[in-house]
DNA sequence: TTAAAACCTTGACGCGCATCAAGATTCAAT
DNA sequence: ATTGAATCTTGATGCGCGTCAAGGTTTTAA
């Protein structure tokens, strides 16, 4: 909840930064070097410390946001003051969307997880570019249908699949993702509690019953070692 | 679970019929008369009767497909044969989008609740046309970010609120819909109860307390007359 | 018009999981 | 390294809501 720090001062190292940015980002690198220049000559970058809130629920969004370093969450506040992760940025991640074609206000809340620097593009620099170069609107396309895809499953997970369930499904997921047997959770047990629709206490209660069946191993906090992925996703 | 019904043969009356259907559609209707036709002979029509199977989820996607006439169900199933109704679709809507752009399967149902024709395009003749007429990508991704914002509230709020919470809102977003006090729900208490992420039976009591605390009253089966929305918000 | 099928309602019951609480472990900052 | 704060674990308890069942109502199709 403090303050954010705008950077955008140290011209030289600014600029590269903006630019290595924007070069990685998926919905842009398929431009060409002189295309990309016109486009990082809009952008602005920010940075957050660990903990700020880098946009807040209700507050008029400020356009198109592009995670450089570090990771942040997106999650949802119930009125009743619970909390509902949607998602973490990483490095190439943008945010900041929903409010590009429909003014509006942020219906969620952004955070940063550590450390992170931000490059910013507004609203109306964003559909110029998107309108003069269609591939971006392709890539942005395929960017949320696949964000749509995976939210309608998470809702229709938490509607349909008991909590056990779903912590199975997760640590799946996550096995495949890393392709690895010992997973590195990328969150607190209180967010992935937050995410999958469920309580930290309930996380450790279902973690625990998996590694007395033997399908799981717990090594210090967030690491998890897969013993047995297919019992894990009968159960 | 029936054979769909293909139609593209009484060709002058088809080609009218496609072509008031894609003039309707909100993603196409800013185009000119010219631009229009050039789409409507890339597209098929296809008519369903009433329950028929427009699409498996596992199957392939046969492309982007525009209601034109009716209503139809998109919905999922778990693995232990649940059911979550997800949105429908009326004309003007369209579907098929999600393996438009990541060449994929079907990874939900749609099922027509009348008899709905629809109007079909494939994959690549879309994409063709996206790079070619920007305004339509720029259309889509508005089209896209409402649904996301949608679904993710969606998401939420059967993570963060009771049941009783999740129908009351429900019933205070058909009111704002519908400007009007007497809602008619666009479908069944079962597929109302799949949307929620509850059961049928917990959906007939919920409205019974509500209307034996003088909030609201039933009509007929699918007839609510909405008396007191704060109540109803608060409880 | 009529009969069957689908849908809706209401009751009784039980379980899954949230909640509250208290102690143990780990992390972070000085 | 040390201490306080945050996180995690485990237990006890209670209730929201899903499930099963049975009867009533509306819709559908012939």
């Amino acid at each position: 909840m403090t303050e954010h720090n705008s950077c955008g001062h140290e011209a030289a190292s600014n600029v590269e930064m903006r630019h290595s940015c924007i070069a990685t980002v998926p919905i842009f690198n398929h431009l060409t070097a002189e295309e990309m220049n016109e486009i990082v000559k809009t952008t602005n970058s920010v940075s957050y410390a660990k903990g700020e809130t880098i946009y807040h629920a209700g507050e008029p969004s400020i356009g198109l946001q592009i995670v450089h370093k570090g990771r942040l969450k997106i999650y949802r506040l119930s009125e009743t003051g619970k909390e509902q992760l949607v998602r973490i940025l990483g490095p190439g991640d943008f945010t900041g969307e929903l409010s590009l074609f429909s003014e509006s206000v942020n219906d969620a809340y952004a955070e940063a997880l550590e450390p992170v620097e931000i490059c910013a593009m507004n609203r109306e620099t964003l559909q110029q570019f998107l309108l003069k170069y269609p591939a971006i609107s392709l890539k942005m396309l395929t960017e949320f249908t696949s964000r749509l895809l995976k939210s309608e499953q998470q809702s229709a997970s938490i509607a349909m699949e008991t909590v056990e369930t779903r912590i199975a499904m997760y640590l799946a997921d996550q096995t495949e993702e890393q392709s690895t047997q010992l997973i590195t959770l990328p969150m607190t047990r209180k967010d992935l509690a937050s995410h999958l629709g469920t309580t930290p206490e309930t996380v450790s209660r279902k973690l625990a019953e998996f590694e007395d069946a033997g399908w799981i191993e717990q090594e210090r906090r967030r690491k998890i070692r897969v013993l047995d992925l297919d019992a894990l996703l009968v159960a």
